[in-house]
RNA sequence: GGAGCCAUAGCUCAGCUGGGAUGAGCGUUCGCUUGACGUGCGAAAGGUCAUGGGUUCGAAUCCCUUUGGCUCCACCA
């Protein structure tokens, strides 16, 4: 860039370039170092099959400011990345590519499935991380992980064998939810419900060796096939007496016996309930305790198997269709009511999940989740915002045992092992040399792999080195914040924290910052089906991902989600391209001039003290909003601070200094402007890595000030009270007061700015003349002036000047034949009813006596003050209404 | 059936540890080749902060009610 600034900032140019500086570097590197505090975030791992989408942006892009903020405050950062295997995801890309192929899974062995699956990462995986650097992430890349390496292996191995000896991890048949398309269980926390329209059919039971029948409404008939009871409850006196008889299993004609459970409504349905303990999750609660035996009709793609007779061999609601035709021949069909309810459904295949009964592996999660609940409860671990805290105890508090074994080859395989000769469970980290029960050495290893998030809930410290109980481990565990979207409490923060509790005996990380959705500009959700997702990249190439960075995180607050739009992606870029341009501007003066890094706080003039001030106020202002994670806030005060104050006021105001080389106060000039310029652009920094590492390298190299090689590694601006914000500072709001009246009159009166030489006359007290002479040059500038006289009274002003009112003082603008004296009194008795406004309210209010006795004595003040300033304004207002009548 | 969130300018949203809505971006209107920037500059119009009540000297902000959207959880066959 150097001396030939582009009129543009172009963020192609130089994204590229400077990302490879960053790396070459080393800046995202983290080492332990004693000396220093650690800061630490792990990333959420992003799938291997993923594709960066506005998700990422947005969950990255605040990683990445906090990262960046805590690296400049001097601790020592690390943003630990990493991929997630994501077992079931990857595992259906390989099927769908082996189809492309004309091989399906069952053709191949287990071992050629895996390989092609580890090709597959190896093309695909770096993927997504390759997108993560084009957004400006500043992860520690030499530290990358993958959750099916090594390490995570042997931790996942460690855990699984850990858990299992201390009694928390147990083999058992029990009902599942089945996906009969993915081939396999899952957990309920991947079951989603949707409501769907269905029928609720009534069907007569006929009551065994009487006349009568029992009605059974039910809106799955076809499990009628693996039905073993009937159940009613035992204070529903209009099947008292049924209890302890049997009924007929239509169809299948067999003896049911007709059971009393509470679990049954009676103001439900025809209150009468079959009970199908294989195939729903509530029924085979009812079978444990009633001892009913368990009939699996299904196979696992869930068509009916040799249980169910002659409807063998076919689908599920294929069965429904030819069962329910069955029975109305039989004239056992009552009605098919219409039925809308809710149906559990696969949140990876939207299959119709189907419970079933199978052998799988469960942790119990009752005693692993109370210090779980415990850290949230007493505030060790804060969730922001708090209000996800009730989301979170209503899982805790209604936690099941976690299915974690799947029927997948890609993920990691269960460390448990059977005897070939007498069907011993070994779980062990190594395949068992002998059988402990009888001697035997031949063993086969279970063949289910383990639910991906169980190899996440240890990502906090296996990615650390965890079992090795490493210097990393030790120094940067615990993590300070994780960031993730509250979409996944469940899954995943949950699960981490109950296992950094069990396995490293201290929470996993301190806080969880919550963000919501991004959604399309119509408030509708991302998605594949819909097509109307927004690809990030392409954000990236056409505006750059220091805008696309902004966009996401201005005008929005933790937890909730946010609409995507192209506009406010513009509106962000433009701010790029503003504070280039100013730069570019201040560096074109700076090119001229010798400036050194101090300078003699008597040369300051009361306009550099002010941007000084205001400046310093807004370091510490963005520093605390940043601490307290409220990032929206502090972007949005950063961008006003540097468009409004800086650009529009500041740099105006010091133009005449810097084009009069007789001024003798533009070396000041130059070092506010630089020094004002360096301060915001490293509070910019975290938010616009890239256009704010450009400039101040640039500005390094033309002032030869040197602080660090990179705004990376520089410091964090300090609030420093010497520039603290005095009482005298308000004479530049003054002036901008008066800037902004004349500006509005000229407006109003249609007077051209075009260099129409205007002469304006400022009366006032001492005070107010010493200011607007100090300020006279910029305040004619500003307001498009020829002359500004100062002087104590209204001599020399003809009557038909425009005045206004500001203050303590009165600005007089003689436009002589431009004005319409009737005009002038509408806008002056405008004026008039505005402070008539203000004073009705502030004399309301001190007027109030229990205003004056409560009110804090400060507020009390501020109050009294304004009265003044609004009587003395109105004062002068009607003296010159007086005067023009 | 529980629980949560949202309702502020035409649009999208900030603000909410109580103290004048000088809110922001976009849009609209008017005026500007002002020696950094038209991805810009200046000015303006536009809001009874959803409803009703309460607490308070004072409420967009805290509490409750109602209405209208959204979301999560939940086994009603």
């Amino acid at each position: 860039m150097q001396r030939e600034l582009a009129k543009t900032y172009n963020p192609k140019n130089i994204e590229g370039k400077l990302y490879k500086k960053w790396l070459d570097n080393k800046y995202f590197h983290a080492e332990v170092d004693r000396s220093k505090k650690p800061f630490t975030i792990v990333i959420p791992p992003p799938n291997i099959t993923g594709q960066l989408h506005m998700g990422h942006a947005l969950d990255n892009t605040i990683q990445d400011i906090l990262i960046r903020f805590k690296r400049m405050q001097g601790y020592n950062a690390l943003w630990q990345p990493g991929t997630d295997h994501a077992s079931i995801a990857t595992e259906v890309k390989i099927i769908e590519k082996l189809k492309e192929e004309g091989i399906e899974k069952q053709d191949i062995s287990r071992e050629e499935f895996l390989e092609r699956a580890w090709q597959w990462k190896d093309e695909y995986g770096g993927k997504i991380t390759e997108q993560l650097m084009k957004l400006g992430s500043s992860c520690d890349w030499d530290r990358e992980r993958f959750t099916m390496d090594d390490g995570c292996n042997h931790a996942v191995n460690k855990v699984f064998v850990k858990l299992y000896n201390e009694g928390h991890i147990y083999k058992g048949s029990r009902i599942i939810n089945w996906c009969p398309i993915c081939h396999t269980s899952i957990s309920d926390a991947e079951v989603e419900h949707e409501e769907q329209e269905g029928y609720f059919w009534h069907i007569k039971y006929p009551i065994a060796g009487e006349n009568g029948y029992v009605e059974i409404a039910t809106t799955r008939p076809e499990t009628m096939l693996g039905d073993t009871a009937v159940a009613v409850h035992p204070d529903d006196e209009r099947y008292k007496h049924l209890i302890g008889k049997n009924v007929i299993l239509p169809i299948v004609n067999k003896e049911i016996p007709v059971v009393a459970d509470a679990y049954v409504d009676k103001e439900f349905g025809t209150g009468v309930v079959k009970i199908t303990p294989a195939h729903d999750p509530n029924d085979y609660e009812v079978g444990k305790r009633h001892n009913l035996p368990e009939v699996n009709i299904m196979n696992d793609d869930a068509t009916i198997n040799a249980n169910g007779g002659k409807f063998e061999g076919m689908d599920r609601y294929k069965a429904r269709k030819a069962i329910v035709e069955e029975l109305k021949k039989q004239g056992l069909l009552v009605k098919a009511e219409h039925h809308s309810h809710n149906v559990g459904i696969h949140d990876r295949c939207h299959t119709t999940i189907e419970p079933m009964i199978k052998p799988q592996w469960f942790v119990k999660m009752d005693e692993l989740i109370k210090p779980a609940v415990e850290a949230v409860k007493s505030g060790e671990i804060e969730l922001i915002p708090d209000r996800f805290e009730k989301i979170y105890f209503n899982w805790t508090d209604n936690i099941r045992d976690w299915c974690i074994s799947r029927q997948l080859w890609w993920g990691h395989r269960i460390p448990a092992y059977y005897c070939y000769n007498c069907g011993e469970i070994i779980v062990s980290e190594e395949e068992p040399s002998r059988c402990n029960v009888c001697g035997s050495t031949d063993f086969k290893q279970d063949e289910d792999t383990l639910d991906t998030w169980f190899s996440s809930a240890l990502w906090p410290f296996s990615t650390l080195g965890w079992p090795e109980m490493t210097e990393d481990l030790d120094y940067f565990y615990p993590t300070d914040v994780l960031v993730t979207g509250y979409d996944i409490i469940f899954f995943w923060v949950i699960r981490m924290i109950f296992s950094g509790y069990a396995h490293m005996g201290k929470k996993p990380f301190g806080k969880v910052l919550f963000h919501g959705l991004v959604r399309d500009s119509e408030g509708r959700k991302m998605s594949k089906s819909l097509g109307n997702g927004v690809d990030p990249l392409e954000v990236i190439d056409k505006y750059g991902a220091d805008a696309l960075r902004f966009s996401l995180i201005t005008g929005n607050s933790p937890g909730n989600d946010m609409r995507f739009y192209w506009e406010k992606v513009e509106a962000s870029r433009n701010f790029a391209n503003k504070v280039w341009n100013a730069s570019r501007f201040i560096m074109m003066n700076l090119e001229k001039a010798d400036i050194h890094e101090d300078i003699d706080n008597e040369l300051l003039t009361q306009a550099d003290r002010w941007i000084l001030a205001k400046s310093n106020n807004l370091v510490k202002e963005a520093t605390d909003n940043l601490e307290d994670f409220e990032l929206g806030v502090a972007a949005q005060k950063i961008y006003d601070f540097i468009w409004e104050e800086f650009c529009d006021w500041y740099i105006e105001m010091v133009k005449p200094r810097l084009y009069n080389s007789e001024d003798n106060s533009k070396a000041a000039a130059l070092w506010t402007l630089r020094t004002v310029l360096t301060n915001s652009l490293k509070l910019l920094h975290p938010y616009m890595p890239f256009v704010t590492e450009e400039i101040f390298c640039t500005l390094q190299e033309m002032t030869e000030i040197k602080e660090r090689d990179s705004i990376v590694i520089s410091s964090w601006p300090a609030y420093n009270p010497e520039w603290e914000y005095t009482k005298d500072m308000e004479s530049i709001e003054l002036i901008k007061e008066a800037v902004k009246n004349i500006r509005n009159v000229r407006s109003e009166m249609n007077v051209s700015p075009g260099r129409k030489a205007t002469v304006i006359v400022v009366s006032g007290n001492e005070r107010i003349r010493e200011i607007f002479t100090e300020s006279k040059v910029f305040l004619a500038t500003l307001s498009y002036a020829g002359e500004v006289i100062v002087q104590n009274d209204k001599s020399g002003i003809s009557e038909d000047a425009v005045s206004m009112v500001i203050p303590g003082a009165q600005i007089y603008i003689p436009f002589a034949d431009l004005v319409d004296i009737d005009k002038e009194i509408e806008r002056l008795t405008k004026e008039k009813e505005r402070l008539e406004g203000e004073l009705k309210r502030v004399n309301g209010m001190l007027s109030n006596p229990n205003f004056i006795s409560k009110a804090p004595e400060s507020k009390i003040a501020e109050e009294k003050a304004k009265l003044e300033k609004y009587s003395d304004m109105m004062k002068q207002v009607m003296e010159r209404l007086k005067s023009l009548e």
